[in-house]
DNA sequence: TGATAATATTGATATTATCCATAGTATTTA
DNA sequence: TAAATACTATGGATAATATCAATATTATCA
């Protein structure tokens, strides 16, 4: 019997289906249903109930539930046993300065509230350095944000160049796991008293032409920026800040207007500026959490936003 | 984390070496070895002190070994869950007519004292009769008796020839475990009035020109016997009979000699006859336990005779 | 009637488990 | 002291398994 086949098992039931458990266990749908069909056949029944909507409990599967917890949990404890640490007391979390303060406080009371952590040390980092912080152990896990083009996020793995430098714990040669947290479409803050902040949402048409303030400190903003420009529309910078704050104040003084995160926008405009979607622009904030080793899977895979 | 390597680990520190846990666990040595190693890396640190004379626990192995415990005990239980009988209330037992009644009574014994079955269902069989049983999933076990010609137990796993019949279980298509209790040699009964009976040890010249009986019941010893026959010692058979009593009384009587296991003969041999072993001869009768469905593995392998 | 959103299936590929044969090493035995 | 023994460790070959990508299938909804 398959341990992995277990967490399949119990991520379907959580889910409430098979893409969104697969989804959760890093795997394929293909991958998590066959795991699962091989654990109907090792129990000797059907535990799952398949539908269109998803997946529910079948008699057996109930009877199953349980021990199945049971099993995982104990497995879980299990790999920690040989941790220096007798239990883990405190999860390194890096994140980077573009992620913004509520959330990554949100986020920290989340872990905190599972009880299994007492304490997050945060370390601020660079917007690229993540991944090396996790191979090289410096930190359990990291929160960057990211930007996506398409319509679902890309839930990409970059395996492969396993073999890092010599590192201690085996879960060097892990895949590197990550799960987004937060998905928003970037607008435009504009001023209120400019002549389109009425319109509900904006054209690129209305874009051409406008002094506009670049939020420096965030990667992911300054990329979308930069595709705004090489598209139809185009802007011309005006003022590059490295502060939310600045640039919302930049703009209800009427100096331009400036894309952000919809999140961003409802924290920081006052009443001198108006936050408005641009038609025809795709461009989503994503807000990811990544981290290396198994033992985390299941704190953060439990978290809802 | 695999159940299969906790069950290693478990074997390992109950049969106190890697070789004897690797027979229970029906792989080699090296498998075994290999999947502590997988564990040990999994969890971090040495589970295990290797040793010549075999392994001991760690301080770490000594703090998993319970963890691991009820961990494979509910997997096991989680195994049964698909059953339609809640637990396996009877074992269903085919047993050859050579195994000795009281051997029989001594394994029912031991099953009925784990406590797990409350009953065993006895099934007579033919000698060969066996294999097609546990197929067909008749029985639950076998006990057959078998003849051994070299020193060591042949542990064959007779597989390859999967895909039995439409068999509703999972369980068809495992591998065939087989584990031997017993391992005796075979030796002449002989009258206690013939010269040679003052031997310790008889030769084969001894046994060459003798009246023999031989036992028909007890396939591995007719076979025993035609293997004496091809050799240089040729004895004429005067009787076949189906009993052991029979035969023990024909050599009381001292109507000839007799081939059969060492238990045999203290069982049935009275004051007129002795039992000698006969130099040269390696043969060995093996009483041999055979099963399909790993939910037996635990509860089979902890027997001892 | 499509579009959608879920699970099922298939063929290819990479990983893993397992075996066999053999090496290495203390301990026991002659 | 040297051979025998009884262990565990190692390496290479092979079979079994897990996984993925792409596609099929099938109810439900607009």
């Amino acid at each position: 019997m398959n341990v992995t086949h277990l967490r399949f098992f119990l991520a379907a039931v959580e889910e409430g289906g098979m893409t969104a458990a697969a989804r959760r266990c890093f795997v394929t749908q293909p991958t998590l249903s066959a795991g699962i069909a091989a654990l109907e056949q090792e129990i000797g029944g059907r535990l799952l109930e398949r539908s269109r909507r998803g997946v529910s409990l079948t008699p057996l599967g109930e009877q199953v539930l349980e021990p199945a917890r049971q099993i995982v949990h104990r497995v879980n404890a299990l790999r920690a046993a040989g941790s220096a640490e007798p239990a883990r007391q405190y999860l390194r979390l890096a994140a980077a300065r573009a992620v913004p303060g509520n959330f990554l406080s949100a986020f920290i009371g989340g872990v905190l509230a599972n009880g299994e952590i007492g304490e997050c040390r945060i370390l601020e980092m660079e917007p690229d350095e993540g991944g090396g912080l996790l191979a090289r152990a410096r930190a359990d896990a990291v929160l960057t944000t990211r930007l996506a083009l398409d319509a679902r996020a890309p839930v990409r793995r970059s395996n492969k160049n396993a073999a890092e430098k010599g590192a201690t714990k085996s879960a060097a040669q892990e895949k590197t796991r990550e799960r987004c947290l937060v998905r928003e479409p970037h607008g435009l803050a504009v001023p209120a008293s400019a002549p389109f902040a009425k319109k509900k949402m904006l054209t690129l048409a209305d874009v051409d032409g406008q002094p506009m303030i670049v939020r420096m400190h965030s990667e992911e903003t300054r990329a979308a920026t930069e595709l705004l420009r090489r598209g139809h529309a185009n802007p011309f910078v005006v003022a590059r800040v490295t502060s939310d704050e600045w640039a919302a104040g930049l703009v209800a003084a009427g100096a331009g207007v400036c894309l952000m995160p919809e999140s961003v926008a409802r924290a920081r405009l006052g009443k001198g500026a108006v936050w408005r979607r641009v038609d025809g622009v795709e461009l989503m904030r994503e807000i990811v959490l990544s981290w290396r080793d198994p033992i985390w899977d299941e704190l953060f895979s439990a978290f809802s936003f």
